[in-house]
DNA sequence: AATTTAAATTCGAATTGCAAATTAAATAGC
DNA sequence: GCTATTTAATTTGCAATTCGAATTTAAATT
């Protein structure tokens, strides 16, 4: 294989260039990718042909370096080209956002979702029926798509599409893809929800410039992303990067997945919660955020027992942090989060404590950032997904209606 | 780049899967590669020409399955084509093997080699009167050779070739392929020796058939080596993989890298005399190894101060185990052990705690596989790395001398 | 010796990537 | 206003290379 292809090949690493380099005229597509310039010249005259690609009008005032010679004419990926869909599956919404194929947001839809696992004829339904409503926000139809990329909590097998177990389905082991796949007529993509958002990152966010990085997520659970020679590591079950269930404690705390000691099992909400009512500690509360939250409050006010709580959930996120570090040795760490409930698990001090926890040599530790967004991150990842696949299949498209 | 340079990639294909699959004839090449027919015969031809590979003349009585057809001459890799040296610097000696282009041994030497730190110019002379030593029992001489792998404990970074840190080295962040390689005056490569195991379990062990494993070696420290789609992964700072400092206790036990909690620090030789010696037991030994081995016979007998000793070592090392797979979940372990010193953390408890402490799924978890070796391995592993990159230069190499 | 079978090779056609030459579009200098 | 200069993009012709089909080769069978 991979031979013979030389020209698909050609097509494809030089769509990619355009796709990452936004704007680019030809001499740089050249110099980046090392194909000769006539090369470049042929490739992306095909692309323009195949309406991938477009040219951008030279605007005669925004050139402020007016230099010598024939001007640059910047390519830049033809936004119409293809239209694709995210959708994240949560516990009470489904989130969708709908993406041009320059990745821009074109449109976004909540709807409400009941709570609870649904069986999976149901949630494709559902699914069908949000995506209906999505499209129409523009005046398409879901058979205008190119891509459709869907992420849900739980242990998703990416490559072959099955669902092992994920909060929002009834059925375990289940190739919810496929049923998409064959209900929506249009080619979908399913991944676990942790590395959507390394799929954000590496796309839209603070991962661009990165090649190995490593996403956390904390929302209820702990979720993790891998980033390893730019792309999404998922090991070989499809189920890697479990980063919330590694084990910080021998026969530690009592996890929801059944064993002690995982990292979830200190940190999550329904930990912190836990450890404060078995101590008579706020109690009397019924929401888990508004608890937490309170518990946070009394800690910073210097409650000497929520302190202690926040604190121990505060050093074993760095145990964990610091273990991914000494594996891993990645170039960054992002930090992600939506709500910002887990401040204190983000703060300086946790992060100094993970750095004191590495492998000390002469270069610098990993950077950490960390970034909050909103809502339709997920959604947007999802696209992102969808859109990876979709430039691939693009790039391989056998042209037959040449003039 | 990797453009226009279709032919070298066909050779290095080629040669590649000749390396991988044994003699193999030229139709089964073409199968596998999915190169046509002819081109397999007019790279093969060329790679024969450059003797790097050449035919097996037919055996006719090993020809059990005598078909009718012309028959298949099966290639192989020529053995003669290149001389490769494999050394691993330990603390009291240095150990080398010569192999051939097929990895074949043709010789072994283990030099003495003082105890502690040494200056970086006394190793070099040291590695180079050895190596004259291992040429000269083939009669050959150092300029032979076409490659030399180097392996040492320690804080490496293999792609530039600066040791950080090393038991070995009194210098610190000092490159010493670079000074290998001006006082050889031949390619030297240099990797931490972790990475040597997974190396030589990839090319001749039982990694052979995997794209995606871990090795797990205990000699004095807990070393690990990463084969991520077919290749060692290294981090970005070069020294990923850190495993024996991954933490499993916070706040644990104190490790000799100076942070506390450390796996290391539970299962390490020099951990469990600590504990042993700390309460007051076997104190009257002098030498390491004979007194774990005594703790460990004590542990077997039933008594009940030792076994809690040995069993916790064994249920921190599958806590650790446990950890990687749920952040990798490849499809392989290795333990890997020269000395079987750790048997205890390699016993089917252990082995059966981890895979009870991992994300349970309906898959089938990870194989575990005990491989115990020969001191020579860590020098073959060396050897199987210079092999590496010598494949790679023979089949870049540009041919100018055809008749 | 003729026939059958399968592997390897040869040959001609087609692709295609590149260097060099050419064209295009702008500015600088007079 | 005209020409020279500069730089980007395109065109052209060539050389490399792969592939399918046809051919040759080397054995086993008949």
């Amino acid at each position: 294989m991979a031979f013979g292809h030389q020209r698909e090949q050609g097509r494809h690493i030089l769509l990619r260039e355009i796709e990452r380099r936004g704007p680019i005229p030809r001499i740089d597509l050249s110099q980046n990718t090392g194909i000769s310039r006539a090369t470049v010249t042929t490739v992306t005259a095909e692309l323009l042909c195949d309406g991938l690609i477009e040219e951008i009008p030279r605007d005669s005032e925004s050139a402020t370096d007016m230099k010598r010679g024939r001007p640059r004419v910047d390519l830049k990926i033809a936004s119409g080209a293809h239209l694709v869909a995210g959708i994240k599956v949560s516990g009470h919404s489904i989130s969708l956002m709908l993406v041009d194929f320059e990745g821009t947001q074109i449109a976004e839809l909540e709807v409400p979702f009941l709570d609870g696992p649904t069986s999976c004829v149901r949630l494709t339904e559902q699914i069908a029926h949000a995506l209906d409503g999505l499209t129409a926000l523009v005046g398409k139809a879901v058979h205008d798509l190119s891509g459709i990329g869907v992420g849900l909590s739980g242990v998703v097998d990416a490559a072959n599409g099955t669902v092992y177990w994920s909060p929002s389905l009834e059925e375990r082991n289940i190739n919810l893809r496929d049923k998409l796949n064959q209900e929506l007529g249009v080619p979908t993509f399913l991944d676990n929800d942790a590395n959507l958002v390394a799929m954000a990152e590496k796309t839209f966010g603070l991962g661009r410039d990165h090649s190995d990085f490593i996403v956390v997520t904390i929302e209820s659970g702990v979720g993790m992303g891998l980033v390893i020679n730019g792309q999404i590591y998922r090991g070989t079950r499809g189920c890697g990067a479990e980063f919330g269930h590694t084990k910080v404690q021998l026969e530690g705390a009592l996890c929801r997945c059944g064993q002690r000691g995982c990292l979830e099992a200190y940190v999550a909400d329904y930990a912190l919660v836990r450890e404060a009512a078995s101590i008579g500690f706020l109690d009397l509360d019924q929401s888990i955020e508004s608890r937490v939250s309170r518990l946070l409050t009394a800690a910073k006010d210097g409650d000497p027992t929520a302190k202690t709580i926040v604190d121990r959930a505060g050093r074993m996120f760095a145990l964990g942090l610091a273990n991914l570090v000494n594996v891993f040795d990645p170039q960054l760490i992002i930090l992600a989060g939506e709500q910002m409930q887990f401040d204190h698990l983000y703060a300086k001090d946790v992060i100094e404590d993970m750095r004191k926890s590495i492998v000390q040599i002469d270069k610098p530790p990993p950077d950490v950032v960390i970034h909050k967004w909103d809502n339709l991150m997920w959604a947007r990842g999802a696209a992102a997904y969808a859109l990876d696949f979709v430039f691939d299949m693009a790039a391989k498209e056998v042209r037959e209606d040449v003039g």
